[in-house]
RNA sequence: GCCCGGGUGGGGUAGGGGUUAUCCUAUAGGACUGUGGAUCCUUCGACUCGGGUUCGAUUCCCGACCCGGGCCCCA
């Protein structure tokens, strides 16, 4: 009985792996390098993590299950909620700002598609403490030299969800809820519906969709002539002036409302072409979230990448490497375990495992693209040499050991 | 969860109610026991699963599972 892999999963195969190893190395080092310090937090939490920061309807897409001891457990779907509470368990008087990332495999029960599994990497950042837009241009600018780093191209769109807020006085979480839904799918007749349903005023209706059409760079002065000048506009321009200090293009867009209520001020999303329906490929925001778990109340900013989409889109490639093959028989196999052990402090070494012949090996060299082969019989172990063979010329000299390891270190492999 | 379209060796495919199920590629070995890439030979290996129709199903029908596309939701 053949055992297949479960719906929504993957395997990764060398290349893909080597090139998934390659793009995390790249993005790790991004992160590094901006001042983020990498954190763990467990594959599974309590169910209630999950449930409080993002209500019951996340139920639907959650792998959980009861344990032996009657606790309700989820796989994680997501990395927010565990990192602010890790902050909250156990770096609330670290010094701030606390600048954490991570990157780890998170769990959905969804239908599969393109750029969606069941099981996906996050690749995420959060700033714990800064209520400043510094921080949240910071946020933004290092999720952009991600993707620019992984050759990924990424049409950046921001938005704040305050703004559209003030317009929501009066209403109550779960109106203002469906509202920003229909806003996020841009679906302008349920909208309009659904506000004559509910009778909302009139002024109110006009300036909502005013708003949310608003784009480019002017968009913040008419919002302002809609709006007034409130505090929120005033923040955001703040931004929007950060984020040109940062070099970035982006596009305003008040319409951006994310799917978790969570978010507070700004947010952010990144589409990539080339990814069908599943097109966004980074998303974050501004946030408060710690009181949620029994934390002092405190504004973060975060951005999650889906790595899977990412990788789906990018160009980047990992750089060739290259292999030596040890070629060697029963008579002459300790000095070729000899010359292979000091090769492999520097680089890639194969040698036989299948008992083959000399041709065989060769052979093997070349099925594995080795650029060197490596040559111990008995006639170079009897003048204390060994042979080295350039695969791709076919030339060969007789050295001896210490000139090799010499010559092919200084090749830089 | 909903709506489409698909599942033939490891990968890519041809075919089609009764076949020895086609070809390419990959694997292992050999021709070629100290010199690889070519060629040739041999070997290994498949009709996703379960029902139904039928004398007979890999082929037709239904369902499940899985894959792809879209909706929903989201990364």
């Amino acid at each position: 009985m053949k055992i297949n892999r479960p719906r929504g999963t993957r395997d990764f195969l060398p290349d893909d792996t080597r090139k998934r190893r390659y793009i995390e190395t790249k993005l790790r080092s991004t992160a590094r390098n901006w001042g983020y310090n990498e954190i763990k937090t467990p594959t599974f939490e309590h169910l209630e993590l999950f449930t409080v920061k993002s209500g019951e309807g996340i139920l639907g897409v959650i792998y959980n299950f009861t344990d032996k001891g009657d606790r309700e457990i989820a796989l994680r779907p997501e990395l927010t909620a565990p990192v602010l509470r890790m902050y909250v368990n156990e770096l609330q008087r670290a010094p701030k700002p606390v600048k954490l990332y991570y990157f780890d495999n998170c769990f959905r029960y969804e239908r599969p598609q393109k750029g969606r599994f069941r099981e996906f990497w996050q690749f995420g950042a959060e700033v714990i403490g800064s209520p400043r837009p510094e921080a949240e241009a910071e946020v933004i600018a290092l999720a952009s030299h991600m993707l620019e780093d992984a050759g990924a191209d990424g049409e950046l769109h921001v938005g704040h969800l305050g703004i559209i807020r003030t317009l929501f006085t009066g209403l109550d979480t779960a109106t203002q809820g469906q509202i920003m839904r229909l806003v996020d799918k841009k679906d302008d007749k349920g909208l309009e519906d659904y506000l004559e349903e509910i009778d909302a005023d009139i002024g109110m209706r006009e300036k909502l969709f005013e708003l949310i059409g608003l784009t480019g760079s002017d968009a913040v002065q008419e919002a302002k002539r809609l709006l007034g000048d409130i505090e929120e506009l005033e923040t955001f321009q703040a931004l929007l002036d950060l984020l040109n200090i940062h070099g970035l293009d982006y596009t305003v867009n008040f319409g951006i409302a994310r799917g978790l209520d969570y978010y507070t001020g700004m947010v952010f999303e990144i589409y990539s072409s080339g990814l069908g329906a599943q097109n966004q490929v980074c998303g974050g925001g501004s946030y408060r979230l710690a009181h949620l778990f029994g934390g002092k109340d405190i504004e973060s900013t975060g951005f999650a990448l889906g790595f899977d989409r990412v990788m789906e889109v990018c160009t980047a490639q990992p750089p060739e490497e290259s292999r030596v093959v040890v070629v060697c028989f029963d008579e002459t196999r300790k000095e070729g375990m000899q010359i292979a052990k000091t090769l492999r402090e520097h680089m890639i070494v194969d040698v036989d495992v299948m008992g083959r012949s000399f041709g065989a090996q060769l052979k093997f060299a070349n099925n594995v693209g080795a650029r060197w082969a490596v040559i111990i019989g008995e006639d170079e172990v009897a003048k204390n040499k060994v042979a080295l063979k350039d695969m791709e010329s076919g030339e060969q000299e007789i050295l001896d050991s210490d000139e090799l390891v010499k010559r092919l270190t200084a090749l830089n492999y």
